[in-house]
DNA sequence: GGTCAATTTGGTAGCGCTACCATTTTTTTG
DNA sequence: CAAAAAAATGGTAGCGCTACCAAATTGACC
């Protein structure tokens, strides 16, 4: 405990590590702690002379803002906390790196958090985040326990919603028709003239999503008057392991299948693989179509007939909605449709 | 401005949202505030009685502690910046995968941040991220700005640094040896007869760990008293397609290799898939070793060997040593070889 | 019952920053 | 050139929580 020569004991900083602070910074440049604060942060309303003075201060301390402390004193800190079901889906992963390149370039910060599909999980963790004061929050998927919900909307900060459309949203959302889509590869399979069509998923209980497309096919299918219920799947999540399982399943379950309507394009691939293994002709054989377009489809042999979803643009257009409302800027609107493209290539 | 019966002002949150406080949950309890954080901090130090009135006014109120406001207080986040160069790259991905579910299981949130390789990108984030007064920081590498490494051993919290190892880290690591894998490789295409060898990799001019890895192959072949200076690169980021078209240099260039070894899978992988394209047979034709050891690698036609490295595992294991480290419990070591691993298969 | 230690609870004082308003200085304008 | 408006700076008071210590309560033991 150290005194001073007056004997008063001088304010030491009885916790935590004895960085410099913005008083510091001030006394260094003879200006109130307020204005270096303003320089930080908003430059423009400080004179060029204190500016510079200010600035030099920084520089020689080495003085790093206590982010804590200004989001404590301005009640929001910039962080954007972007809540997926699971990061080993590389799907998840592309849209949060086009999020997070968009949020960092924008001089935010993402905070990942991931749920495993669990709404209960997702609601905990939203009640964890949000007492981060972010300044905003990006979550997947409209389905959302009714507290969670709650939380969000009383909030009133910025909420967008990832990987689907709907009129059920919180505030904003980003992403594509699941069923549509579904329809749209099931139509394209019906145009090339299969009719013994099957869908085929993984982890599809979990997956809301992948059973909105599957909906999608089955009407399609339905409505052509052709056999619907041809749905093959497995429990462990999409891997190219389990779309090699499924495919001989079904293979074995039903030989006459003329064409396999893939979840996935993991799935999708995992089969053409196998089937590449098997000598199986693809697609004089069987027809393979699947869904996201990634990379790797068109490097198959055959390539992969895909409906093609543009995931890191998913993320960017979600980061943009978010930057947008954060920035006061009104975005033209609160729900993108960000599409999706039949990407006809050799496997039908 | 509200003012109550007595004229008093009373007392408004002049800012932000009047979010339920500890305060609140304090009085609804008939306790003091601090007591109410015992009960969520450190429950055991609160007799049975208190802890159940706390624990009921907190789910009547719907209390959500501020977590800024806590950490300020405790001079603390629980929150772990992870910094890689980039989220394009799936070797990050599955390594950020590992660290995410161990940290979160433990309470921490992941803080993502991306530095596409730029050493001064890395510095100046490193100093943003500190402003969080997170508990602890993953970073990729050894090498780092000058800046970035005084201030974070002069922090004073536990830092890991992961995909290499080297007595020069700042605190803990857990990695490889890049060259001594790259050396095993190598070893094993000389084992198997080959005596043309190149090395082909993607953007090394930023990824030294991959130039490591080239220098463990040369030194091997150089002792072997063969031709080591066979490399081939290109310069965009590793892809399927990147692969593809230095395998097709690489070819054009020198007709008489008979063994490829790339800087990762993903680069072999699409070195495979064009080679089935043109009917070059592997290995008969070329042998073609690769390095990481993704999933994708068993499902080629023909099986990728490679260098299988535990990506997932070095998240955890990074994790892990940061929870110790912070549980004050003391960590075995703190440099972890994760190793790897020769996984041969079918293509050389 | 009285003494001492151990346990449980509470009061006080910040953590480092910024919102808000008051004050000072500069610029504009009649 | 004075008066009004605008711009620049500073003082004060928290933001909501927890570290620190003091006080009150309980239990242990002779």
């Amino acid at each position: 405990m150290t005194t001073n020569k007056a004997g008063i004991r001088e304010r030491r900083r009885h916790r935590g590590d004895n960085r410099v602070t913005i008083q510091d910074v001030a006394k260094q440049a003879g200006v109130a702690p307020i204005t270096v604060s303003r320089v930080l942060n908003t430059p423009e309303k400080v004179s060029v002379k204190l500016r510079e003075r200010v600035d030099h201060a920084v520089q020689a301390l080495g003085y790093v803002p206590n982010l804590i402390a200004g989001g404590l004193a301005s009640a929001g800190t910039r962080v954007i906390p972007v809540v997926v079901p699971s990061l080993s889906i590389l799907t998840f992963i592309e849209v949060i790196h086009g999020i997070q390149e968009t949020l960092e370039a924008a001089g935010y910060q993402v905070l990942l958090g991931s749920t495993d599909f669990d709404l209960d999980r997702e609601a905990a963790l939203m009640d964890s985040v949000l007492g981060y004061s972010p300044s905003g929050v990006i979550l997947t998927g409209l389905q959302h326990r009714e507290s969670a919900v709650r939380r969000l909307k009383a909030w009133g900060r910025p909420v967008v919603e990832i990987m689907e459309l709907g009129d059920t949203c919180i505030d904003m959302c980003v992403g594509v028709q699941n069923a549509e889509a579904g329809a749209c590869m099931a139509n394209h399979l019906l145009e090339r003239g299969y009719r013994r069509i099957a869908f085929l998923g993984a982890g599809m209980a979990r997956d809301y999503r992948a059973r909105q497309r599957f909906e999608g096919h089955r009407e399609t299918l339905k409505s052509a008057g052709v056999e619907c219920d041809l749905l093959f799947q497995c429990e462990e999540p999409s891997s190219y392991d389990a779309g090699r399982n499924v495919f001989l399943e079904a293979l074995e379950k039903c030989p006459d299948l003329e064409a396999m309507h893939f979840a996935n394009d993991n799935l999708a691939a995992g089969a053409i693989m196998e089937a590449n293994r098997q000598g199986i002709r693809i697609p004089g054989d069987l027809a393979i179509g699947g869904y996201l377009g990634l990379s790797l489809g068109e490097h198959l042999s055959p390539r992969l007939t895909t409906v093609t979803v543009p995931r890191y643009e998913m993320g960017v257009e979600a980061a943009r909605l978010l930057l947008a409302r954060l920035e006061g800027r009104s975005s033209l609107s609160d729900q993108v449709d960000i599409g999706y493209e039949l990407t006809v290539r050799e496997s039908t």
